[in-house]
DNA sequence: AAATTATTTTTATATTTATCGAAATATGGA
DNA sequence: TCCATATTTCGATAAATATAAAAATAATTT
Protein backbone atom coordinates (compact mmCIF):
# COMPACT_ATOMS: atom_id res chain seq x y z
CA UNK A 1 0.00 0.00 0.00
CA UNK A 2 1.00 3.34 -0.75
CA UNK A 3 0.61 6.23 1.30
CA UNK A 4 -1.32 8.27 -1.09
CA UNK A 5 -3.84 5.05 -0.74
CA UNK A 6 -2.89 4.78 3.40
CA UNK A 7 -3.88 8.35 3.82
CA UNK A 8 -7.39 7.89 3.13
CA UNK A 9 -7.45 4.71 5.03
CA UNK A 10 -6.02 6.39 8.03
CA UNK A 11 -8.38 9.52 7.24
CA UNK A 12 -11.19 7.28 7.25
CA UNK A 13 -10.93 5.60 10.33
CA UNK A 14 -9.87 9.03 12.33
CA UNK A 15 -13.38 10.07 12.64
CA UNK A 16 -15.62 8.89 16.21
CA UNK A 17 -18.64 7.78 13.91
CA UNK A 18 -16.51 6.57 11.26
CA UNK A 19 -14.41 4.17 13.67
CA UNK A 20 -17.40 2.60 15.18
CA UNK A 21 -18.75 1.87 12.22
CA UNK A 22 -15.96 -0.01 11.18
CA UNK A 23 -15.57 -1.56 13.85
CA UNK A 24 -19.26 -2.36 14.50
CA UNK A 25 -18.92 -3.97 10.90
CA UNK A 26 -15.73 -5.68 12.01
CA UNK A 27 -17.85 -6.94 15.17
CA UNK A 28 -20.92 -8.58 12.93
CA UNK A 29 -18.45 -9.99 10.58
CA UNK A 30 -18.80 -10.76 6.53
CA UNK A 31 -22.64 -11.22 6.64
CA UNK A 32 -22.78 -7.32 7.01
CA UNK A 33 -25.53 -5.09 8.01
CA UNK A 34 -28.13 -3.00 6.70
CA UNK A 35 -27.58 0.86 6.39
CA UNK A 36 -30.16 1.22 8.69
CA UNK A 37 -29.23 -1.34 11.11
CA UNK A 38 -26.29 0.58 11.64
CA UNK A 39 -27.81 3.67 11.92
CA UNK A 40 -30.57 2.57 14.51
CA UNK A 41 -27.57 0.69 16.69
CA UNK A 42 -25.53 3.91 16.45
CA UNK A 43 -28.18 6.24 16.75
CA UNK A 44 -26.80 8.49 13.63
CA UNK A 45 -29.61 10.29 11.19
CA UNK A 46 -29.29 8.38 8.04
CA UNK A 47 -28.22 11.17 5.61
CA UNK A 48 -25.22 11.57 8.13
CA UNK A 49 -24.78 7.55 7.98
CA UNK A 50 -24.48 7.62 4.60
CA UNK A 51 -21.95 10.36 4.52
CA UNK A 52 -19.64 8.31 6.44
CA UNK A 53 -19.82 5.24 4.64
CA UNK A 54 -19.56 6.51 1.51
CA UNK A 55 -16.24 8.32 3.11
CA UNK A 56 -15.62 4.57 4.53
CA UNK A 57 -16.26 2.78 0.82
CA UNK A 58 -14.08 5.22 -0.93
CA UNK A 59 -11.37 4.32 1.18
CA UNK A 60 -11.83 0.76 0.51
CA UNK A 61 -12.63 -0.21 3.87
CA UNK A 62 -16.07 -1.11 3.33
CA UNK A 63 -17.89 -3.15 0.44
CA UNK A 64 -21.62 -2.53 -0.11
CA UNK A 65 -24.40 -4.87 -1.78
CA UNK A 66 -27.88 -4.09 -2.41
CA UNK A 67 -30.54 -6.79 -1.01
CA UNK A 68 -34.12 -6.05 -2.31
CA UNK A 69 -34.26 -2.16 -0.58
CA UNK A 70 -31.35 -2.46 1.75
CA UNK A 71 -27.58 -1.56 1.08
CA UNK A 72 -25.60 -4.18 3.20
CA UNK A 73 -22.26 -2.76 4.16
CA UNK A 74 -19.47 -5.02 5.41
CA UNK A 75 -16.13 -4.61 6.47
CA UNK A 76 -13.20 -5.22 4.01
CA UNK A 77 -10.89 -7.20 5.56
CA UNK A 78 -8.33 -6.65 3.05
CA UNK A 79 -7.91 -2.73 3.15
CA UNK A 80 -7.55 -2.95 6.75
CA UNK A 81 -4.70 -5.50 6.64
CA UNK A 82 -2.70 -3.48 3.91
CA UNK A 83 -3.32 -0.48 5.96
CA UNK A 84 -2.03 -2.41 9.08
CA UNK A 85 1.32 -3.46 6.91
CA UNK A 86 2.08 -0.57 5.34
CA UNK A 87 2.29 1.64 8.90
CA UNK A 88 4.13 -1.56 10.31
CA UNK A 89 6.94 -1.76 7.30
CA UNK A 90 7.16 2.14 6.94
CA UNK A 91 5.91 3.61 10.41
CA UNK A 92 7.45 1.39 12.92
CA UNK A 93 11.64 2.09 13.95
CA UNK A 94 14.14 0.52 15.16
CA UNK A 95 15.23 -2.83 17.42
CA UNK A 96 13.93 -0.46 20.30
CA UNK A 97 10.39 -0.18 18.74
CA UNK A 98 7.51 -1.58 16.59
CA UNK A 99 8.87 -5.55 16.67
CA UNK A 100 7.71 -6.75 13.26
CA UNK A 101 9.73 -5.23 10.36
CA UNK A 102 12.40 -2.99 10.57
CA UNK A 103 15.17 -1.75 8.33
CA UNK A 104 18.31 -1.06 9.83
CA UNK A 105 19.10 2.52 9.60
CA UNK A 106 22.23 4.20 9.60
CA UNK A 107 22.38 7.41 11.56
CA UNK A 108 24.93 10.00 10.87
CA UNK A 109 25.32 13.21 13.24
CA UNK A 110 24.35 16.47 11.57
CA UNK A 111 26.57 18.33 9.22
CA UNK B 1 -4.89 1.98 23.56
CA UNK B 2 -8.83 3.06 23.75
CA UNK B 3 -10.19 4.56 20.54
CA UNK B 4 -10.18 8.10 22.06
CA UNK B 5 -6.80 7.89 21.96
CA UNK B 6 -6.63 6.78 18.89
CA UNK B 7 -8.48 8.48 16.73
CA UNK B 8 -6.17 11.55 17.27
CA UNK B 9 -3.27 9.32 16.66
CA UNK B 10 -4.83 8.49 13.38
CA UNK B 11 -5.85 11.87 12.33
CA UNK B 12 -2.22 12.94 13.13
CA UNK B 13 -1.11 10.29 10.67
CA UNK B 14 -4.49 10.65 8.10
CA UNK B 15 -2.25 13.80 6.65
CA UNK B 16 0.76 13.79 4.16
CA UNK B 17 3.05 16.02 5.97
CA UNK B 18 2.49 14.95 9.40
CA UNK B 19 3.14 11.44 7.90
CA UNK B 20 5.95 12.18 6.12
CA UNK B 21 7.28 13.81 8.93
CA UNK B 22 6.61 10.45 10.83
CA UNK B 23 8.04 8.65 8.43
CA UNK B 24 11.13 10.66 8.55
CA UNK B 25 11.39 10.81 11.65
CA UNK B 26 11.47 6.59 11.90
CA UNK B 27 13.59 6.55 9.35
CA UNK B 28 16.81 8.86 11.30
CA UNK B 29 15.96 6.64 14.50
CA UNK B 30 15.62 7.45 18.37
CA UNK B 31 18.70 10.23 17.26
CA UNK B 32 16.10 12.40 15.98
CA UNK B 33 16.06 15.35 13.60
CA UNK B 34 15.69 19.36 14.29
CA UNK B 35 12.69 21.06 13.43
CA UNK B 36 15.16 23.41 11.22
CA UNK B 37 16.23 19.78 9.43
CA UNK B 38 12.57 18.62 8.66
CA UNK B 39 11.78 21.58 7.61
CA UNK B 40 15.17 21.44 4.90
CA UNK B 41 14.60 18.07 4.20
CA UNK B 42 10.99 18.23 3.48
CA UNK B 43 10.68 21.48 1.86
CA UNK B 44 8.28 22.92 4.25
CA UNK B 45 8.05 26.42 5.88
CA UNK B 46 8.91 26.56 9.32
CA UNK B 47 5.41 27.89 10.35
CA UNK B 48 3.61 24.88 8.67
CA UNK B 49 5.87 22.21 10.32
CA UNK B 50 5.66 23.88 13.64
CA UNK B 51 1.86 23.61 13.13
CA UNK B 52 2.04 19.78 11.90
CA UNK B 53 4.86 18.37 15.19
CA UNK B 54 2.50 20.18 17.48
CA UNK B 55 -0.42 17.86 16.46
CA UNK B 56 1.92 14.91 16.35
CA UNK B 57 3.23 15.69 19.92
CA UNK B 58 -0.05 15.99 21.03
CA UNK B 59 -1.09 13.05 19.15
CA UNK B 60 1.82 11.46 21.74
CA UNK B 61 3.43 10.46 18.10
CA UNK B 62 6.74 12.64 18.31
CA UNK B 63 8.82 13.53 21.67
CA UNK B 64 10.95 16.95 21.88
CA UNK B 65 14.05 17.86 23.23
CA UNK B 66 15.47 21.06 23.42
CA UNK B 67 19.47 20.95 22.47
CA UNK B 68 21.08 24.29 22.88
CA UNK B 69 19.16 26.62 20.59
CA UNK B 70 17.45 23.33 18.05
CA UNK B 71 14.28 21.65 19.02
CA UNK B 72 14.55 17.62 18.31
CA UNK B 73 12.02 16.01 17.61
CA UNK B 74 12.12 11.89 18.06
CA UNK B 75 9.24 9.41 17.19
CA UNK B 76 7.76 7.89 19.65
CA UNK B 77 7.50 4.25 18.77
CA UNK B 78 5.61 2.66 21.57
CA UNK B 79 2.44 5.40 20.47
CA UNK B 80 2.37 3.44 17.20
CA UNK B 81 2.81 0.19 18.64
CA UNK B 82 -0.35 0.63 20.47
CA UNK B 83 -1.94 2.00 17.86
CA UNK B 84 -1.26 -0.88 15.33
CA UNK B 85 -2.08 -2.71 17.98
CA UNK B 86 -5.22 -0.73 18.57
CA UNK B 87 -5.93 -1.24 14.81
CA UNK B 88 -5.56 -5.42 15.14
CA UNK B 89 -7.30 -5.85 17.98
CA UNK B 90 -10.24 -3.97 17.29
CA UNK B 91 -10.36 -3.26 13.81
CA UNK B 92 -8.98 -6.78 12.25
CA UNK B 93 -12.02 -9.77 12.06
CA UNK B 94 -11.16 -12.48 14.48
CA UNK B 95 -10.24 -15.96 13.41
CA UNK B 96 -10.87 -15.47 9.79
CA UNK B 97 -9.68 -11.81 9.39
CA UNK B 98 -6.99 -9.98 9.04
CA UNK B 99 -4.42 -12.56 10.46
CA UNK B 100 -1.59 -12.71 8.30
CA UNK B 101 -0.39 -9.33 9.43
CA UNK B 102 3.24 -9.65 10.47
CA UNK B 103 5.74 -11.11 7.45
CA UNK B 104 8.48 -12.92 8.80
CA UNK B 105 11.05 -10.27 10.15
CA UNK B 106 14.50 -10.88 9.29
CA UNK B 107 16.06 -8.30 11.81
CA UNK B 108 19.62 -7.20 11.33
CA UNK B 109 21.94 -5.69 14.27
CA UNK B 110 22.68 -1.82 13.88
CA UNK B 111 26.08 -1.12 12.89
C1' DA C 1 -50.19 3.13 -10.38
C1' DA C 2 -50.07 4.60 -5.86
C1' DA C 3 -48.22 3.91 -1.39
C1' DT C 4 -44.39 2.26 1.51
C1' DT C 5 -39.78 1.46 2.78
C1' DA C 6 -34.65 2.10 2.50
C1' DT C 7 -31.20 4.89 1.33
C1' DT C 8 -28.84 8.54 -1.04
C1' DT C 9 -28.22 13.19 -2.83
C1' DT C 10 -28.91 18.01 -2.43
C1' DT C 11 -28.52 22.04 0.11
C1' DA C 12 -27.22 25.00 3.69
C1' DT C 13 -24.62 25.95 7.72
C1' DA C 14 -21.27 25.40 11.32
C1' DT C 15 -16.93 23.79 12.50
C1' DT C 16 -12.40 22.32 11.90
C1' DT C 17 -8.09 22.20 9.52
C1' DA C 18 -4.15 23.85 6.62
C1' DT C 19 -1.22 27.45 5.05
C1' DC C 20 2.27 30.84 5.72
C1' DG C 21 3.86 35.88 6.38
C1' DA C 22 4.83 38.67 10.29
C1' DA C 23 5.79 39.11 14.99
C1' DA C 24 7.24 37.06 19.29
C1' DT C 25 10.05 33.96 22.24
C1' DA C 26 14.22 31.44 23.54
C1' DT C 27 19.11 30.43 23.37
C1' DG C 28 23.93 31.35 22.62
C1' DG C 29 27.73 34.23 21.17
C1' DA C 30 30.33 38.73 20.32
C1' DT D 1 23.79 44.47 25.70
C1' DC D 2 23.23 43.75 20.97
C1' DC D 3 23.05 40.48 17.25
C1' DA D 4 22.22 36.09 15.01
C1' DT D 5 19.91 31.70 15.01
C1' DA D 6 16.07 28.38 15.88
C1' DT D 7 11.52 27.79 16.55
C1' DT D 8 6.97 28.97 17.95
C1' DT D 9 2.80 31.78 18.21
C1' DC D 10 -0.27 35.15 16.12
C1' DG D 11 -3.30 36.51 12.55
C1' DA D 12 -5.71 36.26 8.42
C1' DT D 13 -7.46 33.47 4.85
C1' DA D 14 -8.67 29.47 2.18
C1' DA D 15 -10.14 24.87 2.01
C1' DA D 16 -12.02 20.73 3.77
C1' DT D 17 -15.19 18.30 6.81
C1' DA D 18 -19.41 17.25 9.65
C1' DT D 19 -24.17 17.77 10.39
C1' DA D 20 -28.92 17.04 9.30
C1' DA D 21 -33.40 18.71 7.19
C1' DA D 22 -35.59 18.41 2.75
C1' DA D 23 -35.90 16.40 -1.66
C1' DA D 24 -34.80 12.71 -4.77
C1' DT D 25 -33.91 7.91 -6.15
C1' DA D 26 -34.63 2.88 -5.93
C1' DA D 27 -37.12 -1.33 -4.83
C1' DT D 28 -41.22 -3.63 -3.14
C1' DT D 29 -46.02 -4.28 -2.07
C1' DT D 30 -50.89 -3.68 -2.65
Amino acid sequence: MESNIAIPALSALAQETRLAVFRLLVQVGPTGLAAGQIAERLGVPAPTLSFHLSHLSHAGLVTCQRISRSLIYSANYQTMNELVSFLTENCCGGTSGCEPICNPVSVRSAS
